[in-house]
DNA sequence: GCCATCTCGTATAGGGCGATACAGCCCGGA
DNA sequence: TCCGGGCTGTATCGCCCTATACGAGATGGC
């Protein structure tokens, strides 16, 4: 089976089109694997809008230790944060993939928007979805229990790309438990332990090394 | 010395005059003490700019109980979120204390933005700040350390609301150990331990029931 | 002044997580 | 075919957090 790396991040379809409608207001940019596009601590009036590849979005503590915020895929909207607020970036994206993005800025901004005034609605669209998300995470963050925070990715990544299967639904991503210890804050082992005892609850199942996660009772 | 209850943020002055030079795009709403001005789950094109008062912000889980995520005084946006993305509440929103708001209504901004699209860049600092604030939130929550989940709180709360002291930054708001545990995540019992050893860690102190965070060795 | 309530400090017991270590497994390369 | 590295499953141990309980001090209403 692939083992196809894939973001943790969508919008809907109606969103992308109408944020692709104004690209002509950015320019096209391309980012080999590993390069920046942006990085934690500059200012910058620029975000980007994903159109092929995958962009790793990191905080890095002041230890040292990274957290990984998001993978964004295509169709994804990175940067407009600190793009919009005019403070320095509070996290770093990296590409991890070879990239392609439209690159805006928002210094004319407003006065694109009098002449789009459905552009500007569309950005608030988005960082709204991204509110929104990052608000859920913080419920399940909010907990100290590994389980919860650990379904919480797992759900994050079935709402993403799983596909049916009969007794659920498959995650198609492959992710090491390494890797999703250090998404969850919580140790490799720890990790290895709650995913047993989530398939001793019947709530998950490993098919074919990939994660099944089980339709709940009390919807069927 | 006076308990004034605060809100856990804040916008900037020129930020706040912006908005507020829209004010005649929504309408002026009173809210009772205990009153709502939405609840989760609810889907509404309403947000409000808070004048007078102290709106709490919570997300209930699924097993009933509730995270805290903010708490908004005067001069603050709240529930601009779920009001743009169109789908439903993602939180609570509850007024501790008698308040004032205006009221905004998305479904006709695209039009306004039209012959004030400074309003639209506006709204977006304020949604991109947001976004700053959970993030970095998310940076410490990540942790499973109560340290790091309550001194991220202190931080944020001394950002807001706190005042010079010859030995570092006076905490104006009375928060008790209680509420420090909700919004951490943490229990009442790790809240009192953890204020103690960082009183002997030598990074806090309590002056007339206040908590003073002691400037940094680093910093002087 | 008196009592109810809230808050803070502290103690105890129990459990689960982190660190560490090691064995089995799969897979790719020589 | 053999070897090495990455991933997963376990085991042990120590530590710290949670739940629970209780007392002291502050606060506020009557």
């Amino acid at each position: 089976m692939t083992k196809k790396k894939l973001g943790t991040w969508r919008i809907d379809r109606q969103l992308v089109e109408q944020i692709s409608r104004h690209a002509a207001f950015g320019r096209r940019r391309k980012f080999k694997k590993n390069a920046m596009l942006y990085e934690q601590g500059e200012v910058s009036t620029r975000f980007y809008f994903v159109l092929k590849g995958l962009v790793q979005i990191s905080i890095f503590r002041a230890d040292g230790s990274e957290v990984v915020l998001e993978l964004m895929g295509p169709e994804t909207v990175c940067g407009e944060g600190s793009a919009f607020d005019g403070l320095p970036r509070f996290s770093s994206a990296a590409a991890i993939e070879d990239t392609e993005a439209i690159e805006f800025d928002t210094s004319k901004m407003t006065e694109i928007f009098r002449a789009h005034p459905e552009f500007a609605t569309s950005l608030l669209r988005v960082t709204s979805l991204k509110q929104r998300v990052v608000a859920i995470r913080l419920k399940h963050l909010a907990s100290r229990e590994p389980q919860d925070r650990i379904m919480e990715l797992l759900t994050r990544l079935e709402e993403m790309f799983a596909i049916d299967h009969p007794k659920g639904r498959l995650l198609v991503t492959h992710v090491t438990h390494e890797q999703i210890a250090t998404m969850t804050g919580t140790s490799r082992v720890t990790v290895t332990r709650t995913l047993q005892r989530l398939r001793e609850q019947n709530r998950i199942d490993i098919v074919d090394g990939h994660i099944l996660l089980k339709r709940r009772p009390c919807a069927g």
